[in-house]
DNA sequence: AACCGTATCAACCGCCTACTG
DNA sequence: TCAGTAGGCGGTTGATACGGT
């Protein structure tokens, strides 16, 4: 398909590549502007450039085009890549024909360089747009299950396991979520045999150290090895901070698209970078509109990263059905 | 100030598709 | 129908900027 690379001539191997002078750029506008482009194969020997039409046709749609916008992206702008490259993936130029002003080679320069890492860090496959199943991104999941049982070797967090241990008693809230999502590998009941040797405990015999416990306090980026807020449980209110759930489904075109509780998977330990700073119910439970997460860059300061709604909803229906039972 | 590692992005390369004769 | 061509696309590279030590 298609045809062979055409070797250069003796005239195209002496063209000139590499970074454009300024001189290069006016002589290229003003021929452009007073000709137009016409064939970009002719155009340099008539504009007196000593560069190949591709690289002239190049410069001009991706930097001199008198229409392209500079500057950073904003948040509406990284919406849009994100919610179109989960439909069409890297269709970098259909994508641009989206954005006024933003080239394809600028679209796919911020994907690569921003919100490819951005994805990947919050556990997220930049290609398929579903959480990340391969090992690399389980390491976060077996570095606190491996803290886990570190804690539980030293007995400091056995009373609030044996409280965990109630959760998933017949009947209870947690449990009767088990049994309605299909994939919950790590909170399933043979997943926890090794709580089984704790006796449940009655309602009352809470200790004051569970009490006692902060509830509603979440920091997902202290290192790993820190105390998992287990205790989080404690009420569904909270249930939230503890870990996160994400669709099953792939983005569909339609925004308002509200994937079904069956298709939630219950990821019960945080993204491995998720300072997540949102908000999704409020004191009386109701939902807010409107879902940031902040993100600590690695290049400087914190910056403020708006994902679309549709990546929330899942987790908003969770939490609604959390109300519901409780 | 010098060095080094990382991030950014303009530019290039090779392939594909649509068009034309 | 086929071969040649131009334009376009996506992946990759490399120069430069920047920040940390």
């Amino acid at each position: 398909m298609g045809r062979s690379p055409v070797p250069p001539s003796s005239n195209e191997s002496n063209l000139k590549k590499g970074a454009w002078t300024t001189e290069e750029d006016q002589q290229l506008i003003n021929y452009i502007q007073n000709h137009g482009h016409g064939s970009w194969r002719s155009l340099p020997k008539l504009a007196g450039l000593n560069r190949c039409g591709k690289s002239c046709r190049l410069r001009w749609t991706n930097y001199l085009r008198p229409d392209i916008k500079r500057g950073k992206f904003s948040q509406e702008e990284e919406n849009m890549i994100l919610h179109l490259h989960s439909i069409l993936g890297n269709k970098w130029s259909t994508i641009a024909t989206r954005l006024p002003g933003r080239t394809d080679n600028e679209i796919k320069n911020y994907w690569n360089t921003h919100m490819k890492k951005k994805l990947l860090q919050s556990g997220i496959d930049p290609k398929t747009h579903q959480p990340r199943t391969d090992l690399f991104s389980c390491i976060p999941q077996l570095l606190v299950l491996a803290n886990i049982k570190e804690l539980l070797e030293h007995n400091q967090l056995a009373q609030n396991l044996q409280y965990f241990n109630h959760f998933l008693q017949p009947n209870t809230g947690l449990s009767t979520l088990v049994n309605r999502t299909s994939s919950i590998p790590l909170f399933q009941e043979e997943n926890l045999n090794f709580l089984s040797e704790f006796p449940v405990l009655e309602d009352d015999q809470e200790s004051e150290e569970i009490r006692q416990f902060p509830v509603g306090t979440s920091n997902v980026t202290q290192p790993l090895h820190q105390e998992v807020s287990i205790m989080n449980l404690e009420t569904s209110n909270d249930f939230k901070h503890v870990g996160h759930c994400q669709g099953q489904s792939a983005f569909t075109s339609d925004v308002n698209s509200s994937p079904s509780i069956s298709a939630v998977t219950w990821n019960p330990i945080p993204p491995l970078i998720d300072n997540t700073t949102t908000t999704t119910t409020n004191n009386s439970g109701s939902h807010e509109s409107g879902s940031t997460i902040s993100y600590s860059g690695g290049d400087g300061g914190a910056s403020s990263y708006n994902w679309p709604e549709f990546l929330f909803e899942d987790s908003f229906k969770l939490d609604q059905a959390l109300l519901e039972m409780s």
